[in-house]
DNA sequence: TGCAAATACTTTGCATGCAAATTAAAATGT
DNA sequence: ACATTTTAATTTGCATGCAAAGTATTTGCA
């Protein structure tokens, strides 16, 4: 019984999670110099794509769980980089606005993805391109939702 | 002032963070089965693997946080899963054992990994292990340290 | 021999990720 | 119009990931 299918060398997800965990925690550096924290910058990269857009959409965009996405603006609006404001029109839904601070923040940030990518040595611009495309594999296999799923 | 190295479909971490989260969320259910989170489950392939290891390998092995360790092997010595020993000619160390039930879940466990593999349609093994092949050059170029940092 | 430095863990505080329950408001169906 | 259902957020409880501080031992060295 060698369960050659449960050694770690053989998971995908255990890979996953190393070079997830590896790549948040080189940001860590960078980011603490502007305040922000990993999910933060990933708010904000999204907001300064487009800004004034629904909680649902930024949680559409960032892939960040709802729960957590409360306390991450709250935390954000106590740091003035960001307002909640309420939708007239639908009262249920809330607007995210960056404040002129939070816009500006953006310069500050702009060189952060290269100082990120100067530390892969051993990956060239097509393998990264490769690797993208991979995980956006995986991540439409394990979110689409299979059939029967979807008859419930 | 396009800064498309800040958008969110150009961040290579962004992919890494929403793929590792959709699989791990993949291995909720299955894993709730045998009463396993996934870090959890993480420590008990390492263990059948190698077993009677310390905490420092099995932190080593796994790149679990070692704070997060304590905690972790504390809940599955409460499941009776493993034990946690003293070892007799170091008593800093601590020898991490199974116990016959954490032997017996491997069986359990064997089918885990083929359950998963089955939701991606859209990979195929070449293309997994291509995948894994490149996880392994971003977690290694990551952790390895410059030559600039060892000096210090 | 004896003490500073290095190891191996544990503890603490903070920030999520996630499921489930809750609240408020808009959309639907009859 | 009115009750039911759906949608949008927030809240709550649990399990990490991580940095930093603390504790107990063991090593190294003068």
């Amino acid at each position: 019984m060698s369960f050659e299918q449960l050694k770690l060398k053989n998971q995908l997800c255990h890979r996953l999670y190393m070079a997830s965990n590896s790549i948040a925690r080189a940001y860590r550096e960078p980011l603490a110099a502007l305040n922000l924290t990993y999910p933060q910058y990933v708010v904000m990269m999204a907001l300064w794509e487009q800004d004034k857009i629904t909680i649902a959409q930024l949680i559409d965009k960032t892939a960040i769980d709802g729960g957590a996405m409360t306390q991450i603006l709250k935390k954000m609006t106590e740091k003035s980089l960001l307002a909640v404001i309420k939708d007239e029109h639908d009262k249920r839904k809330r607007l995210i606005q960056l404040t002129h601070r939070g816009q500006a923040l953006k310069n500050e940030a702009a060189d952060i993805p290269k100082n990120i990518l100067c530390k892969f040595e051993s990956v060239d611009p097509t393998q990264a391109k490769q690797l993208m495309q991979l995980l956006d594999l995986v991540v439409n296999d394990l979110n689409t939702k299979s059939d029967d799923e979807l008859a419930n």
